[in-house]
RNA sequence: GGCGACGUAGCCAAGUGGUUAAGGCAGGGGUCUGCAAAACCCCCAUCACCGGUUCGAGUCCGGUCGUCGCCUCCA
């Protein structure tokens, strides 16, 4: 069995094979101009998947990912805020990186940013003007879409039909209404670098061409990012990378994932419609969250509701109490995991099908809790449940009690047993009502009383 | 207008020609329990609509209706 992977250069569904020993991963990371939302969040606990996967599958990976910390966005608010663009960027990204650490998702071997790759890109753009694939007009270097026969293929359109959308700004220092900048001259105020052209600043698509390239080579095996970024920033970048290295395809597999809807529209930091992830967190544990997107297939636009992300935290408390109720059989292993285990491997190996891959984890805690229940020991098929959960980034741990108020809980449990032996059960309910208020769970069993915390 | 995708049970969501249409949540009935909780057992859909291809279609083709996305910044 191997891995398929929906290319969307060709939208057929490929088998996965890397170029060399070390998969080259390259996801399209965020601008950091505003807080992080469940899109954002959705789209990295996707790649976050992906490359778990693949490690799982026993390939090593080198992931990049990049932060666009210059743009007009970031220019225009850290204005607003009457602060330093990089004061506004650095705080940013620093958010952006505590919450990807508490949605589980393992942080990336490099994290390039715009700013610090600019000789890289400007190196670039000149031999992209020597090649004759750009020119300079007015301060500005712009890529000459007319350059490359194919441009458009990429994402399914050609420039006389986007003309017709009529949506592309006209610039009379362009040559062609579809050619996009690679350095834009800097207005007086605006924050910039010099360069042969005079002051400015970088174009949006070049810095990923840049960092790819630096960081990964001239051909990488897996591009990354979300379906909004087809057009046109993925079709530049192919573009100006392969015009730059005269090497085709610059990127072998591309992934984009669909968005996150709220309502029936799409969740955007332009539409202002957003739910912050430090907002979704606070309400949701990773585990909750990142089953809610894995629920379904990454292809498929997934809606932030409170039914979907009630649905995502009970599933994942299921499954986790299959792993941590002990079993008291003394018997063999009554669970064979093989078979939930291969089911699992032939979802993820069809283009990540992380619903049917969550089935076969269903599967399995079913299994446990079943045979637990005869008295069968379970063990070996928990540890195995808990692997395959980590695969998909879900840790199946409790939210994070409070260390000191353990004691207390036990202490209100040893006495709310008294009054049970005592048949007062009134006020046993009491004990047991008023800790659940607390977000705390007690469970009577034949061994006794378990608590567990719940999110 | 061009391009792309989608419409499966109360909700979320797999399934792309062939036994009883995965799984989760919610709901109903049981077992267990002092009562609960959790778990376990049982129940709950003919796949937007119309037509076609086929021995056979949710699954292919055509059309209708509806929804969303990209074409400007966007994960």
């Amino acid at each position: 069995m191997t891995l398929k992977l929906r290319n969307t250069a060709s939208g057929e569904l490929e088998a996965f094979k890397p170029i060399a020993d070390v998969v080259k991963l390259y996801v399209c990371g965020v601008t950091p101009y505003d807080v992080s939302h469940v899109g954002h969040a959705m789209s990295y606990v996707v790649f976050d998947v992906l490359r778990r996967y693949l490690e799982f599958r026993g390939y090593q990976v080198r992931h990049v990912q990049n932060f666009t910390d210059i743009d007009d966005r970031i220019i225009t608010r850290a204005e607003r805020l009457g602060i330093e663009i990089g004061e506004l960027t650095s705080d940013m990204i620093e958010r952006y990186m505590e919450e990807m650490r508490s949605l589980n998702v393992l942080p990336a071997h490099e994290y390039p940013c715009a700013t610090k790759e600019i000789p890289q890109m400007i190196e670039m753009i000149e031999a992209l003007v020597e090649k004759g694939y750009a020119y300079e007009a007015g301060g500005d270097v712009y890529y000459r879409v007319r350059s490359k026969e194919d441009y458009g293929r990429f994402s399914h359109r050609d420039l006389e039909s986007m003309m017709a959308g009529a949506r592309v700004e006209p610039n009379e220092q362009k040559e062609h209404p579809a050619d996009f900048a690679l350095w834009k001259g800097a207005k007086p105020g605006e924050p910039s670098w010099e360069s042969p052209w005079g002051p400015g600043r970088p174009g949006w698509h070049i810095e990923c061409s840049a960092m790819a390239l630096r960081y990964l080579g001239e051909q990488i095996d897996i591009h990354g990012g979300g379906q909004d970024l087809i057009f046109p920033h993925h079709e530049n970048e192919i573009a100006q990378t392969e015009a730059y290295t005269g090497k085709a395809p610059f990127v072998r597999y591309w992934l984009h994932n669909a968005w996150v809807k709220s309502g029936e529209e799409k969740m955007s930091k332009s539409l202002g419609n957003f739910i912050p992830i430090s907002e979704a967190l606070e309400q949701y544990s990773a585990d909750a969250i990142r089953m809610w997107v894995l629920f379904s297939h990454y292809r498929t636009p997934l809606t932030f509701t409170s039914e979907a992300l009630s649905a995502a935290k009970r599933g994942a408390e299921r499954l986790r109490i299959a792993v941590r109720t002990p079993s008291n059989g003394a018997d063999g292993d009554a669970v064979d995991a093989a078979p939930c285990r291969e089911q699992f491997i032939a979802a993820m190996d069809d283009d990540l099908n992380t619903s049917k891959a969550l089935a076969a984890l269903f599967d399995l805690a079913h299994e446990i809790n079943r045979r637990r229940d005869e008295g069968r020991k379970v063990a070996d098929a928990q540890a195995a449940l808990l692997e395959l959960a980590d695969v998909l980034g879900l840790t199946l741990t409790e939210p994070e009690a409070d260390i000191s108020a353990a004691p207390f809980i036990e202490l209100l449990i040893t006495i709310r047993e008294e009054l049970r032996g005592a048949k007062q059960f009134e006020l046993a309910d009491r004990v047991r009502d008023g800790l659940d208020e607390l977000g705390v769970t007690l469970e009577d069993g034949p061994e006794g009383t378990t608590w567990r915390r719940r999110e």
